[in-house]
DNA sequence: AACGGATGCGCAAACGGTTGCGGTGGAAAA
DNA sequence: TTTTCCACCGCAACCGTTTGCGCATCCGTT
């Protein structure tokens, strides 16, 4: 089955090309019985442009890049979701690529985007991308903007869509302080990331204003769930034993149950359960736990509307920031 | 910064375009000499071949469309991850599109891809999509394959994917009657899904095999893990209250979760669990649960490379099967 | 010496749509 | 009646790459 293209629906009207390219826009060059004319042939034959033709033609290529780390279960998909959602309101497209959480693999997946033309770059960092310069030499040669989310690095020159990290920490932590917990486990991410700096340092910080101690042996680092839930297990053998934990993600917030339940431990009497978390993964329990909300549809739909306010121009924001919300559960 | 183009290199090395041009790709007609020459002013100016010139004039998009019904945390995360994996391994890019699980959202999503030009397309079915008449015409017009997968609809005429549902479900079955168990719970998903109507199958005719008479109030059908939650509720109402529950998603697993915790019923003392599932969630809670491994990566890889083989024209087969294995834990 | 074939490159059209510019015709203004 | 002006449409170039064909040049064969 031939595609039909505007050199055959102007041959039909015996018009030229131009004007049938003219008249399927409404250009006022042409007068309305043309223009209806033309729609009519075309809608009959059911023409649609050729989106290779015109990408071509305008050397606009209106796609939009996704470089995610890793496809983990808990974040990445409701952001996913958003930003696809978003990117085809405004009349792109979007190609997801994963990093697989490593340099050379965003490296590669810049490449990739530079090759496409695609017209704006999201991206949540690997953790091993110190040196930001792959993505500094994308957004200066193809002159298109770099919308760093989550997984970001600060002062690196880049926009950037973050939660208030020190804040939905330290309100995770007031609220156990609020129940009369006093030594509380803290669970963070990998060190190198800008996320778990900034939780790292609200929970410092709320320690501090609460009056309550810190104790570097109640602050672990875990790269993923079995790291944490080795984390809680050793935790729980420290006397006096944790009486709350704080997970800063869902994936950590899963170790932390696997190694509670091992030990049979009553939640929330004899310890106290908290996390960073998009929502669904602090009903797996029972009790639910307690949880900051990072919505994860929030983060990908304000950064691609970011991103698109880049790409028009309309704004010279440095940062956006998705505010979160304590939802208290019965964990605490 | 301007793009550099085969026309700027042809003009640098005073020959001809169309001389750059193959001899970028080694063509025969053009000597060796010649070709190391341009590949070196090619590497030298960094030119990198211009896609949407090439997509144009090859009227080849090299886009293939994936379209999935909901992002769910459970399944699909490492079906797109595999997909985008094996697409990009033969040069193509993908296209993740969400249904909604609303026909008319498949229809837009198909609309989409034939707009977009793609060369393939990979369909996990909404709930409303009795009628494939919108991916007939897809594959007609655009003379382009269509796999289904997962999702599927059995005779429909298209390549499908799936696994072993009856036997993954059987198997299951028997492990619970193995150990003794001999009033199954059965929970399956929208009833208008092959997958549901297939593992249903399943679950009966297992049941037969092993003595075991088929209640009808022990099946249930929910579309949420709500649902499952409130099924679970009522059936532990029932007397003599069943001794095993079979979940057949881990979306309807995590509602048995949450159902059965409520009640603090002892797995697998009081009541056996078992599930089909990706594995990532029966790690959840503890004891563990059993499951039947169904991989969405071992999915989502069949489903690219079957779909890469039609459009190669390699192979004429109606359908593949994934393979599944018992994974025997705690809960069981 | 004449011929045939291979080798190596250039010419130009083509893909589908867009766009600046130019031209025609008719109506209004002079 | 002539001039001006605008509405409406056609002409042709152009975007970057590919490709069929043609045309030299050179080598080996008869």
């Amino acid at each position: 089955m031939k595609k039909i293209t505007i050199k055959d629906l102007a041959k039909l009207l015996a018009v030229n090309p131009s004007t049938v390219s003219r008249a399927l826009k409404d250009h006022p060059d042409i007068s309305p019985e043309m223009r209806a004319r033309v729609k009519e042939v075309a809608a009959e034959l059911g023409y649609s442009p050729n989106w290779q033709a015109i990408s071509f033609r305008k050397r606009r290529s209106r796609l939009i890049g996704l470089i995610i780390p890793d496809m983990n279960m808990y974040f990445f998909p409701p952001v996913i979701k958003a930003i696809e959602r978003r990117v085809r309101q405004e009349g792109y497209n979007l190609i997801v690529l994963h990093s697989n959480n490593q340099l050379q693999g965003e490296k590669d997946n810049v490449d990739i985007c530079r090759h496409l033309g695609v017209e704006g770059l999201l991206v949540s960092l690997s953790t091993e991308s110190e040196n930001l310069d792959h993505l500094r030499r994308f957004r200066d040669q193809e002159e298109a903007p770099v919308v760093l989310f989550d997984r970001v690095k600060g002062n690196a020159g880049f926009p950037t869509v973050v939660i208030q990290d020190e804040i939905a920490t330290r309100s995770a932590i007031k609220h156990l302080a609020e129940r009369g917990r006093k030594s509380i486990l803290g669970l963070f991410g990998d060190p190198h990331l800008s996320i778990s700096k900034a939780r790292l340092a609200g929970y410092r910080q709320a320690l501090a204003e609460f009056g309550i101690p810190a104790r570097e042996d109640l602050i672990c680092h875990a790269y993923s769930e079995l790291e944490a839930q080795a984390a809680v297990r050793k935790a729980l053998l420290i006397t006096p034993r944790p009486d709350a934990i704080f997970a800063m993600s869902d994936e950590l917030l899963v170790g932390v149950m696997q190694g509670l339940s091992e030990s049979r431990i009553n939640i929330p009497d004899e310890i106290a359960v908290i996390a960073i978390s998009d929502g669904m993964a602090p009903t797996f329990w029972n009790p639910s736990i307690s949880f900051v909300e990072h919505s994860g549809t929030a983060v990908g739909a304000t950064s691609a509307s970011f991103l698109f306010d880049l790409i028009e121009g309309r704004t010279a924001e440095q940062s956006r920031i998705v505010p979160t919300y304590l939802m208290a559960k019965a964990s605490t």
